[in-house]
DNA sequence: ATTCTGACGTGGG
DNA sequence: CCCCACGCCAGAA
């Protein structure tokens, strides 16, 4: 086991799980930050793997329009956003309100 | 083995 | 400015 644990997508868990509170990414960001700024999709295809993760707060990703695209795919209809909105974030019609105070660039995990 | 879709992003017309 | 098409990589049917 874990012979191929560090995929495609453990690097998109590390990434997202560095995600702090009240603060949200963006699958490009996210798909830069792992080094394939291009494939942006396949970070959005890791998230449905971290469903066996719990460590990946994949409520806190959105698309660069800061819309909750994926909020489909969680156990409810609005439970994402109701995560979100947990964390302090205005999330209305799926769309993040103040997306560009909330966002959070995993290139500046450093900052 | 082949085909297609998939929670995006960027570029071109 | 708005709409369309393409590119990326990987998993599932």
């Amino acid at each position: 086991m874990a012979k191929a644990d560090v995929n495609f997508f453990e690097k998109v868990y590390q990434v997202v799980r560095q995600i702090p509170e009240g603060r949200v990414s963006s699958y490009g960001a996210i798909a830069r930050a792992i080094g394939s700024p291009q494939s942006a999709r396949m970070v959005g295809w890791a998230m449905n793997a971290s469903h066996n993760v719990e460590d990946v707060p994949a409520h806190r990703v959105v698309n660069r329009m800061g819309l909750l695209t994926g909020k489909h795919h969680f156990d409810g209809t609005n439970l994402m956003q109701q995560l979100l909105e947990n964390e302090g974030i205005e999330v209305i019609e799926n769309q993040i309100q103040g997306f560009d105070e909330v966002f959070w660039d995993p290139n500046q995990e450093g900052v």
